[in-house]
DNA sequence: TTTACAAATGCAACAATGCTGCAAATATAG
DNA sequence: CTATATTTGCAGCATTGTTGCATTTGTAAA
């Protein structure tokens, strides 16, 4: 799956900035913060229009933003998930910062008060991955 | 339970400060954020003041941080948990903005890769509370 | 291919928030 | 009451979120 293919298949035009965004979403394993994204040509596009893409990737659910605990952001593209599990769950490892998505490995229930309704669930899990728990 | 008595249980200073947050928090059922703190003397203390005091709070396991999915920052009083369990759930209300804590009434389950270990997991449920899901 | 238009981009600018250093004020232990 | 460590207020800077507007660009239709 390239950029240019997620692009057409959601009827968005094939910009500069959505390419470059998308092809290093798609080059990563984890999600990865707007800083991240933008390492290897950090001046390559304005920092407006950089903000304004990532708004429009997400609201076209393109992508998704995963909020840490620590009031970070990171983004991760957005799987073929059948969109019927309200939950979103990922693990944030504290010490490389890696950020993994869980879907479809988690699960979670909560006892709500009366006519209280759930739209969506959000969960970082907080601890330490493979690597960073057993450096070799 | 005052504000002075938390302070003097924690080894804390009984300042000015630090007391006005303790009672806004006393005095409201649901997390509040910095600028609903502050709503009832805006002016009361400089920002900066305010910043530090919360963070200390915080550090000082008096109050946590409920970090939404918008990325907007809550604060709630720390109750008496037996802080055996992991995991922070808290409900937010999309449509009047409450936060509530689902403490010791959630339950979270993730396969995580192995060798991963899990210290603490946030959970933010969003949704409607039973006021806006059936306004009377 | 050219044209036309909506959409995307870059730039300027401002708001909100996070954060640090330092000097003055203050809580509390002795 | 005094001494001292802590807290506070202020100035100021960094980062991030956001908007308006003029210019450029992608794409569909002529």
């Amino acid at each position: 799956m390239t950029a240019e293919e997620i692009l057409q298949r959601h009827k968005l035009k094939n910009t500069g900035c959505r390419k470059f965004i998308l092809t290093e979403l798609l080059r990563s394993d984890s999600a990865l913060s707007e800083e991240e994204i933008k390492k290897p040509f950090p001046e390559l596009f304005d920092r407006v229009t950089f903000y304004r893409t990532l708004k429009t990737l997400e609201e076209q659910h393109v992508i998704h933003r995963i909020v840490l605990h620590d009031n970070s952001v990171k983004y991760a593209l957005n799987g073929h998930h059948s969109d019927q599990n309200p939950v979103h769950a990922h693990f944030h490892c504290g010490k490389c910062d890696e950020v993994l998505c869980l879907e479809g490995k988690s699960h979670f229930d909560a006892e709500l008060p009366a006519d209280f309704v759930t739209r969506e669930v959000f969960v970082v899990v907080e601890g330490l991955c493979a690597g960073c728990n057993h450096p070799s």
